[in-house]
DNA sequence: TAAAAAACATACTAAATGGTATGTTTTATT
DNA sequence: AATAAAACATACCATTTAGTATGTTTTTTA
């Protein structure tokens, strides 16, 4: 990698740390510039401003965790009920990348940024939509694997299944503890086997 | 009431407003003043700094509401599945203390103040306790009148439908309107009717 | 290897922020 | 009505903030 593209890189991956710990409005660019030893000429030559490195982050951070954690799981030729399920599993108790304290980055930004930074709400919505119709084609498939009930609605089941992984997040944050994790997990087990 | 009292719950309520729109470290105080039309002294007169006016608003603004259309509700002597899905129903739809593209007010304080912020952090958790309790209390009533069925665990199908409400209102932000929580409703519906 | 462009460094600035110091006015108490 | 306390008003301040102006160094290219 070029030295340029390593500093940027580095600013992002510093950034998005202190962002996910202490938000985006909290975190300022001097904190920033501080932890990554790098000076604010070279910040500000890599971004023109604060909102483009927080795009940057949605952008070259999180879309590629996305697309390894959250799609590729989910693109296995298996029972979707156990994909989705060792899916939120890994998410929630196995994944180094987030932390149960700091709750879903994606989130977290939401709640944040929209709806008033419209930049940052589409990127968030884009996201969003990436995760969700990976969700609702596992769920199709196994409607036509004769795995999940042919009445199923596989984009409502999605919704829901995505609405309670933000939700445990938020309740993993607020409790400061893991162990919302399981008991969210046994009944989204239970929700899941009703859809067989 | 004295009118010390009302300059003071006018302080909040619009402060609140501000914060549900904006987020509690963007409102600054003199936003809150400008469109409070109080002074910077009646402001610090009511309130030491701007973390002890943001508890304040927990405890004066949002638990009252809490009460009212969180926990009333659930305090029904009815099927307690009616019940959830009739307070869901409400509060995403009917209720307008609480608008889509703002997200849940409590939601949006956990993400912002936890968990940095040792007072939010408490204050929050208690306020959802007292609503999970009161879920908890509904399901189980449920259970002895045998509508719910008895394997199924009161405290975990709350964790579940609570996440849910948080999450899907973080959806309804991030999409900025309301017709995801038409299909999530007709999910919950579906979920609710398997604890039968 | 010289020139040019890219990458970074330093010092600064204007605006905003939470908060204070010091008043004045209003209300309650005797 | 006099006094004291409560409630509010105004002016100010130190710090932090995002961002800029103007450099110097490093790397690439001809």
């Amino acid at each position: 990698m070029k030295k340029a593209a390593a500093t940027r890189l580095n600013i992002l991956q510093k950034a998005f740390e202190l962002i996910y710990i202490n938000g985006y409005q909290t975190t300022s660019i001097d904190h920033i510039i501080a932890t990554t030893q790098v000076t604010k000429g070279a910040f500000f030559y890599h971004f023109k401003n604060k909102e483009e490195m927080g795009l940057a982050i949605i952008n070259e951070i999180l879309k590629p965790t996305l697309a390894t954690s959250f799609l590729e799981p989910l693109q296995k030729e298996q029972d979707p009920i156990v994909v989705i399920y060792n899916l939120m599993y890994d998410l929630l108790l196995k994944n180094e990348f987030l932390k149960a304290e700091y709750g879903c980055p994606v989130a977290n930004f939401t709640q944040e940024m929209t709806p008033w930074n419209i930049d940052f709400s589409k990127a968030l919505a884009e996201l969003t939509q990436e995760w969700t119709k990976a969700m609702i084609a596992a769920i199709e498939k196994g409607q036509q694997n004769g795995i999940v009930r042919k009445d199923v609605n596989a984009m409502q089941v999605t919704l829901f299944v995505v609405s309670g992984y933000w939700g445990i997040r938020n309740f993993g944050k607020l409790e400061n503890n893991k162990t919302v994790y399981l008991s969210y997990l046994k009944e989204l087990k239970n929700y899941l086997n009703t859809l067989k």
